[in-house]
RNA sequence: GGGCGGAUAGCUCAGCCGGUCAGAGCGCCUCGCUUACACCGAGGAGGUCGCGGGUUCGAUCCCUGCUCCGCCCACCA
């Protein structure tokens, strides 16, 4: 029989029997308290990376440690049309085929991009089902279904109506390469290394003035020169015209705030058409808009033709020739700065001036606002709040209009008499006169207006729905960092002022997976990691529960293979475990365990406490952990108890006890207590790793079709009740002891072979374990032999708690050198404590319980001291 | 220019409301194929917790300065 966990072996029956009980479908009607995820729709641009998998993984073991709590648990998966991506992704594979989207034409595009949804939507879907999701399958969206589109258009016409939404010329973050405009928040900064130049300008009446840019060639779309207030070297000069070279333009030189006196010469050309700053200052002073660049980021001169239709880039250093060759170029100097780049297409953003739609944010940020004061909404971990909030206080406008292909349309129409309105079905007459003379906007919306929306459009919104009614806020919003702006903020916003409620109470970020040399994970260089591959070679539990323990520490994570893999060798050691030690011993030969009954209480051995207060603490620890969102907490406990106490600790101890020989009510009280504890454990570990955990739970007494049916566990009294404290206790030291005896043991060199080469005689009791059950569990686990007495043969010593042993070794000691390190580390730490307590201020100022815990050790660590001391005594007579 | 985060064993990271916290996984060394597991077990080596000050009876954990990383925000052209 194979005795390795084969994940790939049960994990399509178990996403198969998860489907057909209708796991993730969650029913509006019913009764239990709703728990509810709106999952973060991923762009369908291509495939889901690891730091998807990390974040949903997250969010399914939320949605399934809920269910086991007794909720109706709706995580409603969709995904995001990503209009500007997706339409970038489909232009680069157009120019891979030597063709354009032009040449292809509108028609064509369009089923090009449907065939992209298609495949692409197909195969996240894919990815999420291999990895165990429990979405709510039956209730998927997309952002063009019709019911959301409706939304979106329900929303926009109540802002424009409300005059929060507006059409004007302003400058903007023009991208060239797209042909439209972008948000702020779509920005890439990036830093360059440019050449900053001096120009002279001629001032009217034989003077002039020098001013510093890096774009010379923008000086062509010059209105204006400005100085800083009062600044000296050029008062006499502010009220006069200076003459722009080139296109002997007169322009007047102006004292604005913005200018920095100590920059450059301290004098700014003003080009209101092309850079933001002067567009303002422009503004200030009614300086008239020159544009001198085309939408595709070419220079628009046809006065100068030899600039005219050039890329900017090349009519630069052009123009600077042009100025150089007629002395109006000073100097240059070498320059670092930062250029905004479309973070879409990764090209120089070009500010224009252009007419686009905008929303007023102000009054909508600020209930956003208040409610992150007021901890209404709590970002995990916290300090994201501020992040949050500094960007909502310093809000700005947001340009919502692209002018791409592919998106929702601005629902706006004008009609023959220039009247202008918004509408949620398309119109066919003016609402104001009845012409029925229409033009739509031909703009597309911001694909994140639509995304704003998602919690509660997803739901049937405006509609009042069953769903809405039901579902609507939602609990935990579990995302990235890097759209905290983007998307939640918006979604804050948008659900405050069109549902009067926050859409989610809790926001947990989680950690950003970077590639295993700290930068981004990226497809382009490689870097990128399809969790399919990693569910191939670990299976998704591993997966999983990596995901967990890196995704919630709020810390950015290098992506380590090796920590999957950990966690695939965990599953098989709980697989292991499960048949190979208690199913095999207690299931008769059938293929699950019989059903036991709780033993009486005073049947259970001290060992079985120990197990039931480790089990006590790891059920306490897991509720910590879910309840903070620290899911790599609770993922370390349930990791190292499985492992450690329970299969390198417990199973070992009670191997003996579960023999057929033993007698019956001992054996009982092992095997109850071993079932209980596992039974326990795989029901905690189930929302981290479903699969294996299913596995193990068929092999328990009276298994559900599901441990999704199961409760969640709670403590039980007998867990923690005093005689199982004092127990746990009592063994604990008796586990350090047999680690003592087993390095006694080692560093003897006694071959492998010599099993009862070791007799130990165990000294000591504590309050919840006898000496003769000391013993027996040192017996047990080194192994050795217990004695009686050692009659004068040569011995070493070892000391732990209460309790120590004389050890004889069949083989001459040569070496006790462990015993004597012990002892060393006891006479420091009895040094230490012995220093710490005779300072008086130590004494004085130390909380109480600190001091009397001190003592106590050094009472503790003084006997045990005093004990190896006397044995090694006897044992050099 | 502001702000945030990080600097802990060879590697990837946890710990940090100050006092058994110096930890885990992987790697490394030595034993061991003992009827759950070699995707294993036992034992072991390895860290002045970035550097300098300060607060405190006591600091990896608090304050401050510095040095390196990373990220976010910012209209000095």
């Amino acid at each position: 029989m194979d005795k390795t966990f084969r994940p790939q072996s049960v994990e399509l029956k178990w996403r198969q029997r998860w489907e057909e009980l209708g796991i993730g479908r969650a029913d509006p009607d019913s009764p239990r308290r709703k728990f509810v995820i709106a999952l973060p729709p991923p762009n369908i641009t291509g495939a889901l990376h690891m730091g998807h998998a990390c974040g949903f993984s997250i969010q399914d073991a939320l949605s399934r440690y809920h269910r086991m709590l007794g909720d109706e648990v709706e995580w409603c998966p969709g995904t995001d049309h990503a209009a500007i991506a997706t339409q970038n992704v489909i232009e680069r594979e157009l120019a891979a085929e030597g063709t354009t989207k032009e040449q292809l034409g509108r028609e064509q595009f369009k089923a090009r991009v449907d065939a992209w949804y298609e495949e692409y939507g197909g195969r996240i879907y894919e990815q999420m089902r291999r990895l165990g999701f429990t979405c709510d399958w039956s209730r998927s969206r997309f952002t063009l279904d019709p019911d959301y589109v409706r939304s979106i258009r329900t929303v926009f016409k109540a802002l424009y109506d409300e005059g929060l939404i507006y059409r004007g010329p302003r400058i903007v973050n023009w991208c060239p390469h797209d042909r439209s405009a972008i948000s702020d928040e779509e920005i890439e900064w990036q830093e360059h290394h440019d050449t900053l130049y001096y120009l002279r300008y001629p001032v009217e009446g034989g003077d002039y003035i020098v001013v510093a840019t890096v774009r010379p060639e923008t000086m062509l779309g010059d209105t204006g020169v400005a100085v800083a207030p009062g600044d000296a070297r050029w008062a006499h000069l502010v009220g006069r015209h200076a003459v722009i070279p080139l296109v002997s333009r007169e322009v007047p030189i102006v004292e604005d705030a913005a200018v920095h006196a100590e920059f450059g010469t301290g004098a700014l050309k003003v080009t209101p058409g092309h850079d933001p700053t002067d567009y303002e200052i422009g503004r200030r002073h009614a300086l008239p808009v020159v544009t001198v660049i085309a939408p595709d980021g070419t220079m628009d001169t046809p006065e100068l033709p030899q600039f005219h239709g050039l890329p900017v880039e090349q009519a630069r250093p052009l123009v600077a020739d042009a100025l150089r060759q007629i002395g109006a170029l000073v100097k240059t100097e070498e320059y670092v700065h930062d250029v905004g780049h479309c973070d879409r297409c990764g090209h120089v953003l070009e500010p224009l001036v252009s007419e686009q739609w905008w929303v007023r944010m102000a009054s909508l940020a600020a209930p956003g606002i208040t409610a992150a004061e007021t901890d209404e909404v709590s970002f995990h971990p916290t300090r994201y709040t501020d992040v949050y909030l500094s960007w909502m206080r310093n809000i700005r406008d947001w340009c919502i209009s692209r002018q791409i292909w592919l998106g929702h349309s601005i629902p706006v129409s004008t009609c023959g008499n220039g009247h202008q309105f918004a509408w949620i079905e398309p119109p066919t007459t003016c609402p104001q006169c009845g012409d029925t003379q229409l033009t739509h906007d031909p703009d597309v919306l911001d694909t994140w207006f639509s995304s704003s929306l998602w919690p509660f459009a997803i739901f049937g919104w405006p509609a009042h729905t069953r769903d809405y009614e039901a579902f609507y806020p939602t609990n935990v919003l579990v995302t990235a960092r890097d759209i905290i702006f983007l998307w939640v903020a918006r979604m804050i916003m948008t659900g405050i002022k069109f549902t009067d409620r926050l859409p989610f109470t809790d926001v947990l970020i989680t950690s950003t997976i970077q590639a295993t040399d700290g930068s981004r994970m990226s497809k382009s260089k490689g870097t990128a990691i399809d969790p399919l591959v990693m569910i191939e070679r670990y299976g998704a539990d591993a997966v999983r529960a990596w995901a967990a323990a890196v995704g919630t520490g709020g810390q950015d994570v290098r992506f380590d293979e090796d920590r999957i893999a950990s966690y695939q060798r965990f599953a098989n050691k709980l697989w292991n475990v499960t048949t190979g030690v208690l199913l095999a011993r207690l299931g008769r030969g059938a293929d699950s365990i019989p059903v036991l009954d709780a033993p009486d209480p005073d049947e259970l051995e001290p060992e079985d406490r120990w197990m039931l207060a480790e089990l006590a603490s790891v059920v306490a620890e897991s509720d910590a952990g879910f309840a903070a969102f620290r899911f790599h907490d609770t993922m370390e406990r349930l990791y190292d108890t499985t492992w450690h106490s329970y299969c390198d600790w417990y199973a070992e101890m009670i191997k003996p006890r579960l023999h057929e020989s033993a007698p019956p009510a001992s054996r009982h009280a092992a095997a109850w207590t071993a079932v209980t504890v596992l039974d326990t454990i795989v029901r905690l570990l189930h929302p981290f790793m479903p699969f294996v955990t299913e596995e193990c739970a068929q092999v328990l007494p009276d298994p559900a079709p599901t441990l999704q049916g199961r409760a969640w566990p709670r403590v039980d009294p007998l867990w923690n009740n005093a005689a199982t404290t004092a127990a746990h206790a009592g063994v604990s030291s008796v586990l350090e002891l047999v680690q003592h005896i087993r390095a006694l043991r080692q560093q003897s060199g006694l071959p492998a072979s010599a099993r009862d080469a070791v007799r130990v005689l165990v000294h000591g009791s504590a309050a919840g374990l006898s000496n003769a059950d000391a013993a027996r569990l040192v017996a047990g686990l080194v192994p050795a032999s217990v004695a009686e007495t050692l009659d004068g043969a040569r011995s070493v010593s070892v000391v732990a708690g209460p309790f120590h042993a004389e050890v004889s070794l069949a083989a001459p000691v040569q070496d006790d050198g462990h015993t004597h390190r012990q002892l060393d580390q006891l006479d420091a730490q009895i040094a230490r404590l012995q220093a710490q307590l005779g300072n008086p201020r130590f004494v004085e100022r130390a909380r109480a319980d600190v001091v009397e815990g001190a003592r106590r050790k050094l009472d503790e660590v003084t006997r045990q001291s005093q004990t190896l001391r006397a044995l090694l005594q006897r044992e050099r007579r």
